[in-house]
DNA sequence: AGGTTGACCTGGACGC
DNA sequence: TGCGTCCAGGTCAACC
């Protein structure tokens, strides 16, 4: 479920709980499904790692995690002035960024949230909820916990994460038109292309269409140039929207609290089918493409 | 190769 | 109250 701002949201909260945090133990569920890496790798990365940064990318949390021991030691060593003279050089074979924000990141906990997927931090006296498939418990006696009923989210370790497309936030124009020339497919679908732009799901697709005036079936190909820098703009517009308001909660998603976001209610046309379009009245229609349900209005999409 | 479809899961809403 | 049906924001493998 949870699109770029959902997943922006919850990566800010929890960013914001434990960062710093040293992770005393992890706990991984029986179920299989989630766990992309297998629960005994990811229990060896995550034991006695600090966790350093949480963050974004495309619709991933992504933990920066730096490990004590060794590796500790060669990274503080590193750290001294003579890297960060070098720091101004950008580029670099491995391209890491900041000079002391990267230092020690040596492994990274990837939570895709699936469609249900949900990260709480709660203290450990807290009974656990059902669906429970993760426990990182936190040196402070905290938890964060991963919740997922229907079991489409993933769990993993890795390094370097970087996502299977672009960010919308911020590709250029250019680089924006390109992604989507020749291609057949339908525009909406397009937009649900992870390996173009990574973050968009079905809410958003439908917002910004609606915003740029595109109808979702509309040949990817066959966008004029004018129409996709209003696309590009009208889903720069809508994300940051979303992420200001915390999001849309239709209906399982909650933030790293557990609370609701607000952004539904600035929904134009994502699950209005058979009401007024705000602009001009006409009922808002709902087809299906590639399977998913598309919103529109028939009168200011063409 | 690019595009489309169904499968993966559980649970909530709705109709009878 | 209970049962069946439909629907859900995401991906991925398997087909055309």
């Amino acid at each position: 479920m949870p699109e770029l701002p959902e997943v922006e949201t919850v990566a800010n909260g929890v960013d914001a709980r434990v960062r710093g945090e040293r992770i005393a133990a992890a706990w991984f569920s029986d179920k299989p499904e989630p766990m992309k890496t297998n629960p005994a790798v990811m229990e060896q990365v995550l034991t006695g790692a600090v966790i350093t940064r949480v963050h974004r990318v495309g619709k991933t949390v992504v933990m920066d995690l730096e490990r004590r021991g060794t590796r500790g030691k060669e990274a503080k060593a590193k750290a001294g002035p003579t890297a960060r003279a070098k720091s101004k050089t950008k580029a670099g074979p491995s391209a890491s960024p900041q000079d002391d924000k990267s230092c020690g990141v040596s492994a990274q906990f990837l939570v895709h949230l699936g469609m249900t997927g949900r990260l709480l931090v709660n203290d450990g006296d807290v009974p656990r909820a059902k669906h429970t498939h993760a426990v990182l418990s936190l040196a402070s006696g905290r938890e964060l916990r991963f919740v997922d009923p229907r079991r489409f989210g993933r769990l993993s370790v890795q390094e370097g994460y970087e996502g299977p497309g672009r960010e919308p936030l911020t590709i250029g124009p250019e680089e924006f038109a390109a992604l989507f020339r020749g291609r057949r497919t339908p525009m909406k679908s397009a937009l649900l292309n992870q390996k173009l732009l990574h973050g968009v799901g079905n809410i958003y697709a439908d917002e910004a269409l609606f915003r740029a005036g595109v109808r979702p079936r509309r040949q990817a190909a066959r966008v004029t140039r004018a129409e996709l820098e209003r696309l590009r703009t009208g889903l720069v517009k809508v994300l940051r929207l979303a992420i200001a308001l915390g999001g849309s909660s239709v209906s399982d998603y909650v933030d790293a609290d557990g609370v609701r976001g607000f952004f539904q209610v600035e929904h134009r046309v994502y699950q209005r089918t058979g009401e007024a379009c705000r602009e001009c009245g006409e009922p808002i229609r709902r087809v299906v493409i590639a399977g998913r349900s598309s919103h529109y209005c028939g009168r200011c999409q063409t």
